[in-house]
DNA sequence: TTGTTACATTGGAATGGTTCTCATCTGTTA
DNA sequence: TAACAGATGAGAACCATTCCAATGTAACAA
C-alpha cells in the first residue's frame, strides 16, 4: 500500500476529476504515483497482489483508459508488445532503449518553451485545435551499450 | 503501379540499403513514397490488389518491419487499433487527430534544430546514445471541430 | 548461363494483448 | 436508507501481428 500522503493525494485527484472513487481506482492511482517505472498491466497487477488479489485484467484495463481519457496517465510502447503506462503529475518526455526497452524520465530547464513553441507552430500550420503532445528519443540506454560493447567515442 | 521515375529511385534506396530487391519490397517501397496517406498493412494491401494480388499478410510486415529497421519507415499509432505506416524521405512530425484519428504531416524552418536539440539535450541527461525520436501533437483536426461544433476563438 | 544457397514469400495456424459481455456489486446522491 | 448509474470481474471473443514450414527466388560466382 501507498503512504498516506499518497492516498490523500490521489484521493483528491480523483474527486478533481469527478470520478467515481473506487477502493481499485484508488490503489491503481496511488501505484502509479508511487512507480515511475512505467509499468505494464501485468507488471501493475503483479505489484497490486497484496493490496487487490482479485481484481480483474478488465478492470485495470478500464481504469487505466479512464485514466488517459482524464490526461492524469499517458500510454507508451517500447516495441515488447504490450502498452506501458505513467502517470503524468509533471511534464516530461521519455527516452526509450531500442535494445532492451528501458524508459526513462527526462526533462530539462527550457523544454517547457520547447513544447509550447511546438504545439504553437504546429496549430498554425495544420488548423488543428492542439491539446498535447508526446516527445520521444530513441537510443541505447547506458547499460545496452556496454551491453553490446559499443564506445561512446571513435 | 507508381511512375518510372519513383520505381527508379526506390529500386536505388533498397540497393543503398544492401536489401535484396524483390518485387513485393519494390512495389511497397513505391507505394508508401507516393502515398502520403500513413496507410496500414490493410490499406496497402488494398492498395496494391491489381500489382501484387497474391501478396500474403506477413509478407507486408515483413517488408514493413525491415524497413522500420532501416529507418526508411516510421511507425504511427492513431488510437484505431491498428498501426499506420510512413515512408520518411524528408524529416518531419505529425499532427493527429484525436476524434477521427486523421494523420497529417508538419514540419517548419527550425524544426530540425529543435529535433537536434532535444536529441543532444537528450543524450547529455540520460546517457542513452540517440539513434532517433518521434514527436507527435494531438488535437482536434479542422473537419472534426466542425463536426462537434466546436469554435475555435471563444 | 547455370548451379548454389541464403534469404524471401505464402497461407494458415498460433499468439496474446485488449476489448466485450453480462451478471453482480457498490459509490453517490437525495 | 433507497435507488440507480456506473464499476467490477470472469471468461469469451476479437483481431492485429507473429510464427511456421514448405516453396520460390534474387544474388553471386564459376
Ligand atoms: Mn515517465
Ligand atoms: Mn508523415
Ligand atoms: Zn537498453
Ligand atoms: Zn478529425
Amino acid at each position: 500500500m501507498a503512504s498516506n500522503a499518497v492516498m490523500e493525494e490521489t484521493l483528491q485527484v480523483l474527486k478533481d476529476h469527478k470520478l467515481r472513487v473506487t477502493p481499485q481506482r484508488h490503489i491503481i492511482l496511488a501505484y502509479l504515483v508511487s512507480h515511475h517505472n512505467h509499468p505494464t498491466v501485468e507488471t501493475i497487477r503483479d505489484g497490486l497482489s497484496k493490496d487487490l488479489p482479485n481484481i480483474g485484467a478488465s478492470t485495470i484495463y478500464n481504469t487505466l483508459n479512464t485514466f488517459v481519457d482524464h490526461h492524469l496517465v499517458v500510454e507508451l510502447q517500447n516495441g515488447d508488445g504490450s502498452t506501458h503506462y505513467d502517470y503524468f503529475g509533471t511534464p516530461h518526455y521519455h527516452a526509450i532503449c531500442t535494445n532492451c526497452g528501458r524508459i526513462v524520465d527526462v526533462t530539462y530547464p527550457g523544454f517547457s518553451d520547447t513544447e509550447k513553441n511546438l504545439e504553437k507552430k504546429t496549430a498554425e500550420i495544420s488548423g488543428y485545435m492542439i491539446s498535447g503532445n508526446h516527445m520521444e528519443v530513441y537510443g541505447l540506454c547506458p547499460e545496452c551499450q556496454i551491453k553490446l560493447g559499443i564506445k561512446k567515442n571513435d
